[in-house]
DNA sequence: TCTCCTTTGAAGATC
DNA sequence: GATCTTCAAAGGAGA
């Protein structure tokens, strides 16, 4: 079987290692006082076998202590980020937190809607939440699989974006343990369970990545998570100990768990039809954790480059930065663009170590499906859309209309294609499209696309590949109102580099009316034969594979 | 409150 | 095998 080392995590474990031993001297006091804080969070968790009397008895005693381990916790978390949090390595002062109870607060790829989506829309850079169902899920699936939940703080987590900028908003008082404080932001560190019971936060092995987390465990400790945990366990022990907490245990066990027969009666639904257990069933599906897919490279990149173009270009429409985003995505060079795949790649082998039986399909139909409706429309689309906007399509073997999204998604407005495609465009030059990096990176022959050409039309697929990249705008929705975005097609200055946001896409004043004709490419026609022995479904691994 | 928008890539589904 | 569909993130906007 494969290790976690093939992943490359130890590297970044070890790296991460080194430079939190770096700031050990540093932040030996405020540890000490984390360990304080520390062990007092686990006695109080232990000491939950304690007789109910008892524990009555000690109610005023455990709030007393609740409220100075509160205190003692915000003033170490003081020291802490005062010491070095905003030092230049990027694990200086990372605090680890181990909270009985935080478990149920975020994770990595597990969503069962139990966040709000507001725990983690503050989150930008964090690696996906493990939404669960909530504090009762996640206490009834510690009872159940009898496991502790290890709550180990991400040590990644502050590497670009240290704890306090988060957004406060981010934090819901009302979800953090008593005595646990937002204002020290911990809470706002995503935390990952590694199992469906307990909660970690594990260096991702793609370390450098803002956010990066470990998955959680589905069904209990995999060997993969179980390598990562020990690796974990005795790296981060260096600067902070991370300890295993008991959570506060519920006695309920979970009803995908419980034997057979305990609840689930024999019978029909009198009004779905459906046996009771096929309801049964229904209901534990959607009490179980909802596996999120792995990143690809895209979204790795806007992960982490969102918040670059939220302030550059002080937007916040994701719509628009995503297609700002994805302008810069080819913008990037091959190399850069290669270290995403790579990325990707080892998130998915990651994932499927984790998650050795989740399939991508467990997870269709969990949200509302709208593609199919534009598909719908799509057709009618056509059907209205000018003849000589599609031929171009209709006439390129290696045309974007093999693109699943060739029809869903790119509204451009008309004006840009009139502007665009058929001013300018030839058939071959824009459908023939290097769109995809992964045509790009297919061919080694392909070169980059270093290009930081300039675009009057921004935004709404009139990225300076726009004309070669994107001829998916072809197939534009004349009849839809068009998003905001794609009325914002042009810059009013004479040259914009994709990279930079100095006119912001969003201006009202940008209409497509305004939007001129952009000036020839600056770059080489895209590499027409890249497309050559790849197809774009073929696994980016395969292509990578050829292309190396 | 829910859905849409918008991007690219991966993977499953369908033909 | 080619094509189509869904989902992953994000958060404002609109219904």
């Amino acid at each position: 079987m494969p290790q976690i080392e093939d992943l490359g995590a130890t590297d970044e474990l070890l790296a991460f290692k080194d430079e939190g031993d770096q700031d050990d001297k540093r932040t030996a006091s405020s540890e000490r006082d984390l360990d304080d804080v520390k062990s007092s969070l686990v006695n109080e968790s232990e000491s939950s076998s304690d007789s109910e009397a008892d524990r009555r008895s000690r109610t005023d005693a455990d709030l007393q202590n609740r409220i100075r381990h509160s205190h003692l916790f915000q003033e170490a978390l003081r020291r802490q980020q005062d010491g070095g949090l905003f030092q230049p390595s990027p694990y200086v002062g990372y605090p680890f937190f181990m909270i009985p109870d935080l478990g149920n607060l975020c994770g990595p790829y597990l969503a069962n809607a139990a966040l709000p989506q507001s725990a983690r829309t503050y989150l930008p850079f964090q690696w996906p939440l493990l939404d669960i169902t909530g504090r009762s899920a996640i206490r009834e699936s510690a009872t159940q699989t009898h496991l502790p939940p290890n709550v180990v703080q991400h040590p990644h987590m502050t590497h670009l974006h240290p704890l306090l900028s988060y957004s406060p908003e981010a934090f819901s008082p009302q979800r953090a343990s008593p005595g646990f404080s937002p204002d020290t932001g911990m809470s706002r560190s995503p935390c990952y369970p590694v199992s469906p019971g307990g909660m970690a936060q594990i260096p991702h092995p793609l370390g450098w990545l803002q956010g990066q987390t470990m998955y959680p465990l589905a069904g209990g400790f995999s060997p993969a998570a179980l390598a990562m945990n020990a690796s974990m366990s005795s790296l981060v022990s260096g600067s902070f100990s991370p300890r295993l907490v008991s959570p506060p245990q519920s006695s309920v066990p979970h009803p995908p768990f419980l034997p057979s027969g305990v609840k689930q009666e024999p019978g029909v639904s009198s009004q779905t039809g459906r046996s009771l257990s096929d309801v049964q069933r229904d209901k534990d599906e959607e009490k179980k954790p909802h596996i999120k897919k792995p990143l690809n490279a895209f979204m790795l990149y806007m992960r982490e480059e969102r918040p670059n173009v939220v302030s550059q270009c002080r937007v916040k429409e994701s719509a628009t930065i995503n297609q700002i985003l994805g302008q810069r995505w080819h913008s990037l060079s091959k190399e850069e663009q290669a270290k995403y795949y790579e990325l990707a790649r080892k998130e998915r082998l990651l994932h499927s170590k984790l998650y050795p039986g989740w399939s991508a399909r467990d997870n269709y139909g969990k949200k509302k499906k709208r593609k199919r409706v534009k598909s719908e429309t799509q057709f009618e689309d056509e059907e209205e859309f000018p003849p000589q906007l599609k031929r171009p399509c209709e006439e390129t073997p290696h045309t974007q209309t093999t693109h699943p999204r060739s029809h869903l998604t790119q509204q451009h407005t008309v004006s840009h294609l009139t502007h665009t495609h058929l001013s300018q465009a030839s058939p071959a030059s824009s459908l023939d499209s290097p769109a995809t990096p992964t045509t790009a990176l297919a061919s080694p022959a392909a070169p980059a696309p270093t290009h930081t050409e300039h675009t009057h039309c921004y935004g709404g697929g009139a990225s300076p590949y726009g004309e070669q990249l994107q001829p998916l705008s072809l197939t534009t929705k004349p009849h839809r109102t068009p998003h905001p975005l794609s009325r914002i097609t042009i810059t009013p200055e004479p040259v914009t580099p994709i990279s930079s946001c100095d006119t912001p896409i969003s201006s009202p004043h940008m209409a497509p009316s305004r939007c001129s004709p952009p000036p020839p490419p600056l770059l080489p026609p895209p590499p027409t034969s890249a497309h050559g022995a790849l197809t774009q479904s073929q696994p980016f691994s395969l292509r990578r594979t050829n292309q190396l």
